[in-house]
DNA sequence: CCAGTTAATTAGGATGACTAACTTTGTTGG
DNA sequence: CCAACAAAGTTAGTCATCCTAATTAACTGG
């Protein structure tokens, strides 16, 4: 019965969230932060400037516009980021990185270390499975409207889909299972 | 660079916690109660009464007693549980739904079936893989402590690794990647 | 039988996260 | 071109989460 098998897979990342909250929690305990602040200092590091504000900090991590702004000040408050004003709407302004926040970011990279150390240790071919598996997943998940906020290759304008692989007109360039990006730069939504 | 790509699927597992999270606010919201609320309620409907207590909760989810002390306060006020007595140990008592927790029960359970529906699309060969790499991963992450509870078939005393399948000796049965459990109610942890 | 441990709770406090309402700025349609 | 609506961010107020520390009661082992 492979009903079955869906529920236990369900279980299974159930379980693997969890791990992410727990290795989440241990870094927000060492440095005094909570973990929506670590999270809204890794998006800021690791994400062009255009994304970092807090309406879309806040479909991100689903959150209210509130909860962001108050972590926001928090954050602020502790200099680890600074607002620059938006050139274009003057409503809005742009987080940075502070000198501080930078050298934190060094140590709070480091947070899913552990679970990459085990990844390490699986074989070759089930990784580009699961991760081939994974990227379709999630993709799914947001046509389904579960997770709001995507930049992963099958939404974008410059995906088409070949016989047996996949090609982006942006790169111009085939792409393999494993190149298939979840959060990509150019990244740019199909219109229907 | 193979490194990478295990960057990759940490990210990939990221994106689908937070689906769970969002998953699991919704049902919050829709039914007045918080997520670890509900994450309480799903555990005692599913698990032997001997895991259901205070202590072992709070392990579960990497939460402090006090925390789930207030949750179980909090949904024993509600009327969705009601508390047993513990034969063994005065000082402790086992949690049960009650008629209303096992009504409410039914629509959580629900809670996942947006992610099952999705499996349900994908290639059966790739839901085999994506299982049997999620259990190894689990048993790694209780082998780091990075998960405190185990209850999978690789911690267990009952497990045999064969060539290339496994047997449970409780059982008295092979089983294959996908029949591994991760949460078993024989389970008993192998001592080393 | 007493020292140490464990189960659960209480108390107190910081933070998380929400809704509602507000200010300011942008956008748009008549 | 401006009224009306929408959007960015904040403030205020509330309640739940989750912590640490301390407490009570009960079990356990030398």
């Amino acid at each position: 019965m492979s009903k079955e098998l869906n529920h236990n897979i369900v279980i299974a990342l159930e379980r693997i969230s969890e791990a992410f909250k727990a290795l989440l929690w241990d870094k927000a305990k060492l440095y005094g932060l909570s973990p929506i602040q670590i999270q809204v200092l890794l998006f800021i590091a690791h994400h062009k400037s255009e994304l970092c504000n807090v309406s879309h900090l806040a479909k991100e991590f689903n959150l209210t516009k509130p909860t962001i702004s108050d972590a926001v000040k928090a954050l602020n408050s502790k200099g680890y980021i600074e607002k620059e004003p938006s050139s274009v709407d003057s409503r809005s302004y742009t987080l940075l990185l502070s000198a501080d926040g930078q050298t934190l970011i060094q140590a709070l990279d480091s947070y899913s270390q552990p679970l990459e150390k085990i990844l390490g240790e699986q074989e070759e071919q089930s990784l580009n499975t699961l991760y081939a598996t994974l990227t379709k997943l999630i993709f799914q998940l947001n046509q389904n409207g579960i997770l709001s906020v995507q930049r992963t290759c099958f939404g974008c304008k410059f995906y088409r889909k070949t016989e047996d692989s996949h090609f982006c007109t942006f790169l111009q360039k085939e792409l393999i299972d494993t190149e298939i990006r979840l959060d990509c730069p150019e990244f740019e939504l199909l219109e229907n």
